[in-house]
DNA sequence: CTTGAGTTGTGAAATATTACACAGCGTGAA
DNA sequence: TTCACGCTGTGTAATATTTCACAACTCAAG
């Protein structure tokens, strides 16, 4: 009677959670844990343990009474949902201090994305290896992203430059941008944009530092 | 009649767009714009003109009918929400490639808040000047946090640091950590945590990249 | 087998957040 | 002055998101 589940749209919210719960599930994988009760997935999100049912309902995953979820089979479900068949290939606009940092820390063992290409416009940046990827200049962009079949950037360039650039990769076929930048983008185009805003984010912090005192 | 606004408490959200507000009022101010119309800010955050005049009645600002509001006397009356009386004093702790872009891409001239310490555990780093920052060992902590009355901090570690870490500094009497590890911080006392989960992000980011083609 | 403790799946209630819609006001023009 | 227009402030409706609560189920022990 249960399993309703099929194709819902699924929430930005719920997304996030679960690449959250995915990468907690790797780790206890790691540590040899075979399954998993929504109340201990409920902690590492702050979340309700019916809040983490709910987002597992959605992806397809059942539980079992009592025993609650096998890990390997939720790691499969959740990649499933969020990962394509194969690796996706993303590009890193901006090489400067920010972009750098940003490449090595997506450099890891990562199994389903990978940074495959970085642009900048400094003519010296262009045609040299940073952390063993290959930098281009911008006007090679579209001929690039085409070639590598890149689906989604990372915009780490200064605030000056975020919308002329955001509008370069929206021309050249990107459906989905990271902006680190501090300005927001607009576009009438179907692309997805997500603006991480950092000064935003600190400046909220500084905020509530003071109600919890 | 109007004029409730007083005191309630206001929602993350609220505070999130307050910020983003004020740096673009500011940068309409540079520009010599002396008024604002709500439906002007409210394409800035992707929201509707009715948001952002609640957003701004809940600050005490109130516009003029047919004039908009005043761009000098927003950028006050949100910084006095916002701010502190005096600038506020940050922290970084965590070195590494990510924590030096971070240093950089806060160093900006910040009018509200300033990073006057570092911390690494690190003994090659601590003693240096980095970015024009005195680099301090963790063991110092509570030491400086104290002296320089820092209240919030970005925690910049590797992940399998990060719960450790952030535990030093609520003890340290931190009460806003701005967190980059990949890792989720809790703890039962009175501290805002917020967690700019970039992984996260980027995942999502990739997934929605194919729900808009 | 039966019972009891503990878990899942989910309808329904509760909250939180956003959008609508309009009265009231100020401004400029006639 | 009077009117029309456009904007603010806000009650109310609409959505979105989270939580509650409980039937159905599993397992283990007696």
């Amino acid at each position: 009677m249960y399993m309703a589940a099929i194709k819902q749209k699924i929430s930005e919210k719920t997304v996030e959670r679960l690449s959250v719960y995915r990468r907690h599930l790797k780790e206890l994988q790691k540590n040899g844990k075979a399954r998993v009760y929504s109340h201990e997935l409920s902690q590492i999100v702050s979340g309700t343990a019916a809040q983490v049912r709910r987002d597992l309902m959605q992806v397809g995953c059942s539980g079992c009474s009592s025993k609650g979820y096998e890990v390997d089979l939720l790691i499969n479900e959740i990649g499933e949902l969020l990962d394509y068949s194969e690796k996706q290939n993303v590009a890193l606009i901006g090489v400067g201090n920010l972009g750098r940092a940003l490449l090595g820390f997506f450099s890891g063992s990562r199994d389903n994305f990978d940074i495959v290409a970085v642009f900048d416009n400094d003519p010296d940046k262009c045609g040299r290896i940073i952390c063993g990827r290959r930098c281009y200049h911008m006007n090679q962009l579209e001929e690039i992203v085409r070639a590598q079949k890149i689906s989604t950037a990372i915009l780490a360039v200064p605030a000056e430059a975020a919308e002329k650039t955001a509008q370069a990769l929206i021309e050249a076929g990107i459906k989905a941008i990271l902006n680190f930048a501090p300005r927001h983008i607009t576009t009438n185009r179907k692309v997805f944009i997500q603006t991480l805003d950092m000064t935003m984010a600190l400046e909220k912090a500084i905020y509530f530092s003071r109600k919890n005192s």
